[in-house]
DNA sequence: CCACTAATGCAAAAGCTTCTCATTTCTATA
DNA sequence: TATAGAAATGAGAAGCTTTTGCATTAGTGG
């Protein structure tokens, strides 16, 4: 029950964040904003505000619920956090975005981070590029 | 002579084209927004409109003059183009940037976009933490 | 030096996100 | 279960960065 999760992160469980997280965990592979998230909202008839939806993710991204990133476009897009780590590939025609992990760039990134002696918190990668479909289209 | 810069740029050679162009190149290794681009300018009394600075700094962009990277923050920065390319390390608690280049880690975003079947066309790579200076403050 | 076109400054507007505050909803407790 | 206090919410205003429209100005080729 998802009540019990909001407990555990320290958060009163509101029908807000209930139903948002409901969201968030039937889109789970899709990279939503705020606004995505706040339409489905709508078409579900829920009567939650955009300031909420707002709320209620950053929320969950301190509580460690949800990942958000910076894609290029100047926006913040959320996923659930699948509890491992990992990066992504864009594509910049379709906007199609692909997952990976790669053992040796973490492991790069690790030794460039202490040869600069920082203290690593995060950090992000994105691949751009045309993806095979849209390749196929250009042809 | 700058003036024969953006000419070969395809591009007039306008007072406040000339007068940004000098600013990034006296602030060279920086990575500047254009609120401050703006600021220098002011504050070398050029009377030069926030949004030219944006509209030139965008085509500086698609000449290949600049480079412009979206740091977490939402907002663009923009530098020189020097020529090779480099990602960043970031402190997040007082600003600083570092650059660097590795090799292993380029190699593999290549294999990465081409097992995936994508032909890339841009990367971002941004490591954040805390530097050696802001470590030991807080200690 | 002129005429034509491109570029500029300013102000308005757009897009995303945060804030304010009156009102509502949780939750702990009796 | 009823209640009081604290936390959360909705609606709209406001904040920030960036873009756009338009009248005016400034480069450039001839
Ligand atoms: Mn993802
Ligand atoms: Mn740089
Ligand atoms: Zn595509
Ligand atoms: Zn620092």
């Amino acid at each position: 029950m998802s009540q019990q999760e909001l407990k555990k992160a320290g958060l009163k469980a509101t029908v807000p964040r209930l139903k948002i997280l409901k969201i968030l965990e039937a889109k789970q592979g899709k990279h939503m904003r705020a606004e995505d998230v706040y339409k489905c909202l709508l078409a579900s008839d829920e009567d939650i505000g955009l300031a909420t939806v707002y709320r209620v993710l950053t929320q969950f991204e301190q509580a460690g619920l949800v990942v958000r990133h910076h894609f290029d476009g100047g926006h913040s897009v959320f996923e659930l956090d699948q509890g491992e780590h990992h990066d992504h590939m864009l594509c910049v025609k379709c906007g199609r975005v692909d997952e990976f992990v790669d053992d040796i760039i973490e492991e790069r990134q690790k030794a460039i981070a202490e040869q600069g002696g920082y203290k690593i918190t995060d950090h992000s990668l994105h691949i751009y590029g045309v993806c095979p479909a849209c390749q196929k289209n250009a042809a």
